[in-house]
DNA sequence: TATGAATGAGGCTTCATTCAT
DNA sequence: CATGAATGAAGCCTCATTCAT
């Protein structure tokens, strides 16, 4: 139990790492090296806890994904009003994908087709769940239903990715005025 | 002038070539031999007509980038009503991401503090000329004002971003469904 | 301190390779991958040690040279008669010579203007040495005053570097002959 | 007659923007590139006027050598008292290996075997006409015959050859002194 | 004769990965 | 379990040389 639980502390140290070189350094200076001293452990060590670089590199990105997916579906059966989730689930995503710009840049690029493939499954349990959700509100007949739930779909997520870094200097586009122009843009009655 | 010419198209073969390297292929397989094999030229060649690496893919990047935006700043004060300009516009700009989609994110793979600064210029030109073209809708009480352009630019360009990459099997979401749920979201009488 | 001086065997064993490829070899054919081949070890290892291959070569150019400007200035100030310590002196340059034939030579191939400003501190530590050691002898009255001490240093250097390429074959100028020449040269009393 | 004058003149043209161009610059720029844009004419024309870089080289290292060595052989046999000529060629030396800096370092790197050896045979002859030279000052009594004259040659063009890279800045050993102080360490008669 | 655009062999260098300690 | 010295494959880049004009 001590033991399981060191040892997962150590793969998120190494985890927490690799995010924060992603962050802080040109893409080209984040090396296996880097992310060891960074995480204070020796290089040979990461591979005690990923199979290499690319089992590493997929770990982060996939890192929390099932959980937001989890989350997503959750909400989605929830009996509150369709907008207030929407809103509420809303943020967290805007939360979520704030810390996660560039990994899917990440992934294209490390990418082996295996591995990527890998990734794929991943994101595309997150995609079901979020046109899940958009489909409840369509069938509820808040959302419109004169496109396609894709179209929904690439116009919620779209601005939700780019927000995280449409602007370099520390402020951020409001969380919720993006929300309600999206919201405004997605739902029905708008007569 | 004949000179120029021969000199102007093989550059852009090789910006072609690197252009199908990237689509085809993936990252890692990228290297300047593959792009010089593809534009049926030697590898020196490619020193010829870019510094290095990194200018070869900067130069990819924004190809095509200046046109783009001048184009905007165009349409921005054209005596067409808005909507149209936005229609037209719209779809000129969700073809230009189309073929662009993932050179954003090549640039911060490779970038040297450099080189990204060089980016930055052309992106910075390119947003200047969207936010411009957005704030002449709000001044013209077309667009909402209850949130800053910012919030409008994102929900605007994220899912034109977006959408190039959302579904891999050739089909597209539709440019027109994409362009009319962005517009409702950005417009301002919704009442 | 095993750690050390394993560390410090290894680096000699390169400096080693390094040197018996400039004897044996062809200039052109000096490459990295040929010493790290001699010195068993892997082209890799070599930048561990070395910055780079510059680097690698300043440090084999002036490797023991602090070391003999050193040895100068405790024979410049040891008491025996100047005439002695110009003999026995005068054969451990030789020697020191000798056994850096072409390397002076060599820094000012690879030089870039920082590695070459780096090479000049060490030679100029070197110079100072000598043109001290010569002073003193001015000093004393033993050796020549009619002319700068830098004339002297010329004539006494000069043969020495010589020597070491004059002959092809094995057999080389005595050392001893070499000396009294020189000795002849410089000192003061002639008449 | 014009023609060949000509093609003489551009030769030579070229030898010299070399010659410039291994003073002003580091070695490691030192490319036909160079050369040739210096000597105003393109990179293709080098090669009508050698074979390759290694001749170029060649042909710069021993331009004039022959011309020298004509002219030892010549005040070898001249009639003066063998102090005054050797003053005077002494002076015609200095000068000499003053241009002549660095091309034997030259050669060495540059060569091929091949290469080395034509670079030889002008040495060598060089070298005999100088030892002859000698040879007559030790057969008159002038210069001392207790050593071989292959060491006395040494305490000659030893420091000669030093003196050109001895002082990097412009001021030099002065000639004078500097032949003064070998000649007494040549000649015979000191007691 | 003169050019310089094009070439590609080969050098230096990086970095993911291994393995002896 | 943990380490980090060692490795070598593979990439970028330079530059001597060629050849069509």
């Amino acid at each position: 139990m001590t033991r399981d639980r060191k040892k997962n502390e150590k793969r998120a140290a190494i985890l927490t790492a690799a995010q924060a070189e992603f962050e802080g350094r040109f893409f080209a200076d984040v090396t296996l090296e880097n992310i060891a001293t960074r995480a204070g452990v020796g290089k040979g060590t990461l591979y005690l806890y990923f199979k290499n670089k690319e089992d590493l590199f997929l770990q982060l990105a996939v890192d929390g994904m099932d959980e937001m997916a989890e989350r997503v579906r959750e909400m989605t059966v929830s009996e509150q009003p369709y907008a207030d989730i929407f809103c509420t689930l809303g943020g967290e995503l805007v939360d979520f994908f704030q810390e996660r710009v560039g990994l899917v840049r990440l992934m294209q690029q490390t990418g082996s087709e295996q591995i990527l493939k890998e990734f794929n499954k991943y994101r595309d349990r997150m995609k079901k769940a979020v046109r899940a959700f958009l489909e409840r509100g369509v069938a509820e007949g808040v959302l419109r239903d004169d496109f396609p739930v894709d179209a929904l779909q690439v116009a919620l997520v779209g601005p939700l990715l780019l927000r995280g870094r449409f602007l370099e200097d520390g402020e951020k586009v409001s969380s919720a005025a993006m929300l309600q122009i999206i919201w405004d843009g997605l739902r029905k009655n708008r007569g």
